[in-house]
DNA sequence: AGTAGTATGTGTGTAATGGACACTAACTTG
DNA sequence: CAAGTTAGTGTCCATTACACACATACTACT
């Protein structure tokens, strides 16, 4: 292998460097009841024995960023098929971690809430259910208003990814990748005032909403509980389209 | 050292894995005339030898990454004291450097234009004009919209650097980088019509921007040319603020 | 001194958008 | 059939976004 190695124009011997470790860690979010919630591992090693982190871990030498993401969630939760992930923002302070550098890629993941129509129905189904993987000791859910103190950076990871949450709400239609397939407007709802921690009005949500042209009608209704039943509908696209065009 | 690694819960060895190399990359750009520009470096070896490419290189093992790109920058093209740096992206496919795994924190800069008053006035002069670093044969401005095609995945970060920076005008204050600390209101607006490529109402323009209450102005006028005397403005903090508030 | 040239600077009217706000409809359960 | 519960709907008002035209203040030329 050449070891002439530069980003930019020149040259340099690779092996006059030491070199930094490339992790992935993912913060996994979901909207359950009505607070949001991250997927953490409790570490079993030292450092930050017994605390809780991001799921995550080593960049394999072939292996692309995203797929790193994915396998490392996987791996390490169990959660597999997030219906949305997007890298985040690289964490690099050199004393991040206590062992040795380790520059971190963090990446967000959206995932369906655990009372998805998916799930009850029971096709194409994801799986949501933490379990410990084979590197973590234990794996759950917590809700974002009351985590623990993390491991690392983990805490900042974090709220970088709630706050960038937040943000793609407002111009994007990510919203899809929090609910099952099919889903009525007023859980529609509840996901945005989740996110936004405000109270939304109805009236004007379901204005907006509708008129953004991104919801299909589905011709069938959801009953529930002793009152009327909701309509149903489901995204034009599952992904993220930008809103307002 | 320990060399127990990982960035979840697990136990590795860390000779067990071969570590990427880390790099940070910048698009450092400016507006000149009335057309954007990047700061591009002619490489001078392989691969991609005679190329150009954007600023950058390896990470050192004891640097913050937005330190490495401050530094990239300078020593590959004497350009220092970016007003505005912000990190991007992190481009990490497998292939995407030919000689190993490279993953490549992409960063964007802000500079002032070469009319800027700063440099006129010869007071806090900022170093605009690029001159070969140590590891670049040659370095200049390209205009953006007639550039070559670039070494490595370079073109794609120069697109997305475009493309955050358009959408980040739109809700904070990040021209200023662009700016001298004083101008006219004139030159605010084509720093707009230039980035967004299209032009703007001068009356709505002004209103907008006054009303938005991150401009002071300065008890003194800019005469240059035959024609009336323009207000000079400067921003009130320099720094990119969030508009709306 | 006056005139031509050039970029600065200013206000109004109209359309679109965003937000507040209260009641009827349709179902289930007892 | 009555009580309980959530679904579903429309108007008014305030703010914002956008289109649009002319007087001002200086320089340079004759």
């Amino acid at each position: 292998m050449d070891t002439n190695l530069t980003g930019g124009a020149g040259t340099y011997d690779v092996s006059a460097f030491d070199r930094p470790s490339v992790a992935v860690d993912v913060a996994a979010i979901t909207a359950r009841g009505d607070r949001l919630h991250i997927l953490l591992v409790r570490r079993g090693v030292w450092p930050f024995e017994g605390r809780w982190a991001l799921p995550g871990g080593f960049v394999k030498m072939d292996e692309d960023l995203d797929t790193a993401a994915h396998r490392e969630l996987c791996e390490e939760t169990g959660v597999a098929g997030a219906s949305y992930l997007e890298q985040l923002y690289t964490f690099g302070a050199p004393n991040r971690d206590p062992r040795t550098r380790v520059i971190s890629v963090a990446y967000y993941a959206l995932l369906p809430g655990p009372d998805s129509a998916l799930r009850r129905e029971g096709r194409a189904m994801v799986a949501c259910e933490p379990e410990a993987g084979t590197d973590a000791a234990e794996a759950r859910w917590w809700p974002v208003d009351s985590l623990p103190p993390l491991a690392f950076d983990h805490n900042a990871i974090v709220a970088t990814a709630l706050s960038r949450l937040r943000a793609k709400l407002g111009y994007t239609s990510v919203a899809y990748a929090l609910l099952p397939e099919e889903f009525t407007l007023t859980e529609l709802q509840r996901v945005y005032e989740v996110i936004l921690a405000q109270e939304l009005d109805k009236r004007n949500f379901r204005k907006k909403m509708l008129a953004a042209g991104i919801l299909d009608t589905v011709p069938r209704q959801k009953r529930e509980g002793a009152h009327r039943p909701a309509q149903l509908y489901r995204f034009t696209k599952r992904e993220a389209v930008f809103l307002d065009d």
